[in-house]
DNA sequence: ACTCTACTATTCCTAACCGGAAGACCTTCG
DNA sequence: CGAAGGTCTTCCGGTTAGGAATAGTAGAGT
């Protein structure tokens, strides 16, 4: 009873993916999590879905099907129950969201820019940079695949709701990259064109 | 020797935050992560800012040192070795920061939008954007205490980092509401400039 | 047909982490 | 003096997360 309050914000989230589409095995969810949730939540480990899974299915928050794939193989297959969908309704509305937790490795090294050369520095803000345009590629695919369809209309907001982080995170970067001291290009090598240039 | 490589990053966030300043005791540790780490990390609990210190000390990361605070009071305070120095400016070089994580609960909530009424969903969006507004005073008092000190150079670009990202989330916010249905304001007021108005 | 590799599917072990309770002293202020 | 609130630290139980281990299945190449 009071305890369906207990679970935790990811045991709701691995339950909100199975009301979007059908039936999934713990392994097609951890696909799901890891293309989708992996933006704005964390992508929960293989062994944490499964354990949320055992318990989603205690609590008959979903329901468990055996599927067979093979002779000696055998797959479970869940999808919410009405009870289920009742206790995510009842949390979306009833619980305190919190705020936002960042876990920022960037940020953390930069706080301590003092303890490194101003040249690792830029190295690290670049290379950051890269992985944003990267991660922001994989999310506008996401995001492609899904706008338009009215039954991801919420999906492409939060989709859109990234997209725009991962901008205002390009753009922090070259700000502080542009008030850290110059590089000194000494060399006489065309820049503007090489490997740190602002593409893009 | 490869012990150390295996060190969490939250240890080295502990550690690096005794490469400012002066000896701390944990308690006042955690008074700091609680009022600048949280912004971009995680802020440690108690009792694991006391594990992370006694692990770097066994490590000979950090020095603890006996301080009397009373007759029968005794505080232990810890600094930096040279060695935590070194092991620190190493794990900055070295190792692969990986990619931001982002727990982001309204962005949860609103992905299942579908299964709220639009009404809550403004309402949970509001919320939030009240919450950064308080976040972000919060930072802006810390950037003003140590913006312009030279040896906080580097807080300084991460505290303007955090303000840059709370700028974003609320126009992010406020980007969502617009496109949501209309409140229905049926009664008579003024409408056209009122509610989901992009007010300032 | 045989092996190699990759994919599907799941479980187990261990480390990281959190929050609360508890105990202690110390200071301040009515 | 006594209560309240701040400093300081430890212990505990539980949850979460990550990585490796296991194991069957399907396809690709030789």
């Amino acid at each position: 009873m009071s305890q369906d309050r207990g679970l935790p914000a990811t045991s709701y989230a691995v339950l909100g993916l199975l009301t979007f589409g059908r039936e999934l095995s713990g392994y097609e969810l951890k696909q799901w999590a890891d293309s989708t949730l992996r933006f704005y939540w964390t992508a929960p480990a293989m062994s944490q879905i499964y354990t949320e899974l055992k318990r989603l299915a205690e609590r008959g928050l979903v329901l468990a099907r055996e599927v067979d794939g093979g002779p000696s193989r055998t797959t479970t297959r869940y999808r919410v129950s009405a009870k289920g969908t009742r206790a995510l309704r009842r949390w979306l509305a009833d619980s305190d969201p919190g705020f936002p937790l960042l876990k920022h490795p960037i940020a953390l090294r930069l706080l301590l820019g003092h303890l490194l050369d101003p040249a690792q520095v830029r190295e690290m803000l670049e290379a950051y940079d890269a992985a944003l345009a990267a991660q922001r590629r994989d999310l506008r695919a996401v995001l492609d695949g899904i706008d338009n369809e009215p039954a991801f209309e919420f999906p492409a907001h939060v989709a859109r709701w990234g997209l725009s982080y991962y901008d205002s995170e390009e753009d922090a970067v070259r700000r502080v990259l542009s008030a850290l001291p110059e590089p000194l290009p000494r060399r006489a090598q065309a820049d503007g064109a090489s490997g740190t240039g602002p593409a893009r």
